[in-house]
Parts: C-alpha cells; sequence; structure tokens
DNA sequence: CTTTAATTTTATCCTTTGGTAAAATATATC
DNA sequence: GATATATTTTACCAAAGGATAAAATTAAAG
C-alpha cells in the first residue's frame, strides 16, 4: 500500500502504468535517487525559486540536460521531493490511537516526530520552506488531506479530554505545539548549533533534546 | 539609545555620520520605509535568493533603478531588512529579570514573543527564512551576539530553577521551546490557516492562542 | 557481434535578473 | 526665477538560469 494516495499532488508520471515501456532500470533508479537527494538539499537552502538546477546538477555530479533527462523540469523535481517529504511526514500523526493511553500515544507520538527531524532534517526545512514560502504548491494538500487527518486526530485527544486522562487542551493547538517544537530542531538547526554547539546527531543531546520536551509538555498536558 | 549596537552586521552606510551631506529627506525617508516594506513581504517568501528586484520594486510602486538608487545592491537590502528584525527580534529576551518571579517573566515573555508574532509575521517569515538556509549572512550574529544574550538569560533561568521557583527544566531547551511555539504561528501561518481558517489577525484566536500555550508551558516548568 | 534502445554530452536559445549610464525631471536654495 | 542638487526615467548590458535539439556514447537484447 502506497501512502501518497489521496495527496493531490499530480501523480508522478508513469507512476502506476502497468504495460509502460519497461521498468526503471538500475541506473535509472540510482541517478533519480541522487538527484532527489541532491535536489532535497539545495531546495532546503534556497527554496524553489531560489534553487538552481546546475547547483542542483552538480551536487547530483552530472550535467544539468542530464538531470533534465530524468526530470523534465525544475517543477517536477521540486514537486518529487515534496511527494517525498509528504509521505514521511504525515505517517506518524495517522498512528494516534484513541484506544491506547494519551500518556503512551502522545509520548510515542513526540518522540516519532523528534526522530524524523534527526534523520530528515533536509527534508524538514524543504517543508519548512514551502510553508514559509505560503505553501503556494502545498495549500491543496494542507487544505484537504492535512486538514482531515488532523481533525481525526483531533477528535482522538478530545476523547482523552473527556474521557478525563488528558488536561482540558485545546487539540489543534496541542499539535502545533508538538509540531512546532519537534520541528523546530530540524529546521533551525544552525541556530541551535550556534547557542549550544549541538545537533540531534550527538545521540547524547538527542536524547537529552527528546526527554525534555516530552517532560514539559507532558507535565503540561496530563492530568 | 540605537538598538543594534554590537551586532556584526555591516553598518548602515552613512549610518550616524554626523557631518555628512544632508540628513535624510522626507522623500528619502519615505521611500526608505516603502522600499524596505515590500523588501520584507518579497523576502519572506522567497527568501534572499529567490525574491528578484523586479518584484520588490513592483511591491514598492517604483522602477528598478530607482529602488537602486535607494539601496545599491541587492544584498545591502537585505541586510538592511535584517538589521530592522534584529532589532525586533532580539529585545524581549533582553528584558528577563531574575529579581522577579520566574511566573511573571516568563509569562511576559511568551506574551511579548507572540504578539510580536502577530505584529510581524512577515519580518518574522524572513528570519525563519534566513535561518533555515544554514544563516548565511546572520551566523555572525548567532554566534557572537544573540550567543551572549541567550547565555546570560540561561543563567537567569538556572538561577530560578535553584531557588526552586521552578521545576529542573534546562534553560537553553526550554528557550528555544518558547521560541519555537510563540514563531511557529507567524513562520506556519498558512498552515494554521489551513487547518484551523484562523490568524493571530484574529484577536479572539490570538488570545485563545497565547493562554493556551502559556496553560501548557506553564504548568509544565512551573512547581 | 549487431542492432536497438537508453543515457550522456555538446551546443545553443530565450528569458530573467542584478546592475549601470546617462538623460530627463523635479525639488530646494538663494 | 536661476542655479544647483536630488530624484526618476529610459535604454541598456552581461551573466545566470531553465529548457531544447541533436549528436555521441554506452548498455541491453538477440
Amino acid at each position: 500500500m502506497t501512502l501518497n494516495q489521496g495527496f493531490p499532488l499530480p501523480a508522478e508520471p508513469d507512476a502506476d502504468r502497468a504495460g509502460s515501456k519497461r521498468r526503471d532500470s538500475r541506473i535509472q533508479v540510482r541517478n533519480r535517487e541522487k538527484i532527489l537527494d541532491a535536489a532535497t538539499e539545495i531546495f532546503s537552502m534556497y527554496g524553489y525559486r531560489g534553487a538552481t538546477l546546475d547547483q542542483i546538477a552538480e551536487k547530483a555530479a552530472m550535467s544539468k540536460p542530464n538531470l533534465l533527462y530524468y526530470f523534465s523540469s525544475k517543477q517536477e523535481l521540486y514537486l518529487a521531493v515534496l511527494r517525498d517529504i509528504l509521505e514521511i511526514w504525515l505517517q506518524p500523526l495517522k498512528e494516534l490511537d484513541e484506544r491506547e493511553s494519551p500518556e503512551r500515544e502522545i509520548s510515542a507520538y513526540i518522540d516519532q516526530k523528534i526522530r524524523f527531524s534527526q534523520l530528515y532534517p533536509t527534508a524538514s526545512r524543504v517543508f519548512a520552506n514551502e510553508i514559509v514560502a505560503g505553501a503556494p504548491i502545498l495549500k491543496p494538500v494542507l487544505d484537504s488531506y492535512l486538514r482531515d487527518i488532523v481533525k481525526k486526530k483531533a477528535r482522538v485527544i478530545r476523547k482523552w479530554v473527556k474521557r478525563g486522562e488528558l488536561a482540558d487542551v485545546d487539540p489543534y493547538h496541542l499539535i502545533m505545539m508538538i509540531w512546532a517544537v519537534t520541528q523546530h530542531y530540524a529546521d533551525f538547526a544552525v541556530q541551535i548549533d550556534s547557542l549550544l554547539g549541538k545537533s540531534l546527531d550527538d545521540e547524547k543531546f538527542y536524547n537529552q533534546t527528546r526527554k525534555h520536551i516530552k517532560r514539559i509538555l507532558m507535565r503540561g498536558i496530563l492530568k
């Protein structure tokens, strides 16, 4: 089961046509991946408009026309990058399960979010860039898909509140708060590094951060 | 007393030379301001590299060469915008006063931060863009000036902890957390709007947000 | 080995972009 | 109101950037 069902982003061309030509050769797969990695890094630093294909091509160690052989335009490449990110990004939220205790579930959710900040900081920054820019591309996704998931999960949180397992918190603000804090460590990594000389790559710092966030938030919301 | 003392950003040319030519005429002041406003908006959407002088000029309702008459290069304009933002940005933190109670001081700090998110969301996004991009320009400021302020304020918080007025929180993470949460509402305003259909411009939503953030955070850190 | 298809390179195009020069216009000062 | 200074406009340029065409090379299939 593929995760990106439902994204109102144009589907990858040839995504799952059955009888199409020939499936991706080894070289095809390798190069597309190389390009996506390079693109993620460049887009994360300069945003869509600020990034240049020359830079991306250079980072991917190939010529610009060669790159365009794999992704036929800058926009298509950007869409491909965003699609990858959304898959990563939306997964953990979906897993909030009302049948479990909020303590366990929210704690696990925070863990996952911060783990993702550690594992995919550049991806997180591409997303941040897109949103800060006003989500010119992702707006439809936010308005539909994300909105629905969040609404659903807000209901779960509200249920916990009603059951008296959670303090009287607003579900939406709580979700925002968790997003804000966890992503901050990926998106503002330079700032963290300037102030503390540390990054989430440092496993010790990672755990300290994780525990600290959880301690404050959990104290703040549990009854 | 000017606030930008100590910023290792190149000082504004002619900033405070006493006997220089003639001081800014009315038209000079008005146009520089118009340009700075336009630039803030465009930079906030596209970042430094993605923004174009044409766009900024158009938004400022003047020709590009005319704009360049006031700011002699894109970089100079960007620096001017960042300088303005830093003034706004760093002020509240400086006011944390250890002689007052942490409850009062941190509460006031959160209030100020979220108020700034409401008043200067575009400025906040320019800053966010710069940091997400790896702070190519502001790195020196983060490494020196910001670092010093934060260190000083971390000491204040630590003092509160030692006095037993605050739970055993890490001062740095606490400051990060407050930044992350408050700025989130400015930087990710589109997302908020998609999910809730609200913005901090809505005074009711503003207050609800403010109180909610404070409630969770204060509960999380007070003894 | 050939032959065919996939991949890469080279050369090139058109548009956008940051920036300049210099003329034209407006504003201020005496 | 003449003169000097400040501001704005017009015309332009060189470099960068997204994209294409077509030739050259490499890999795959028979």
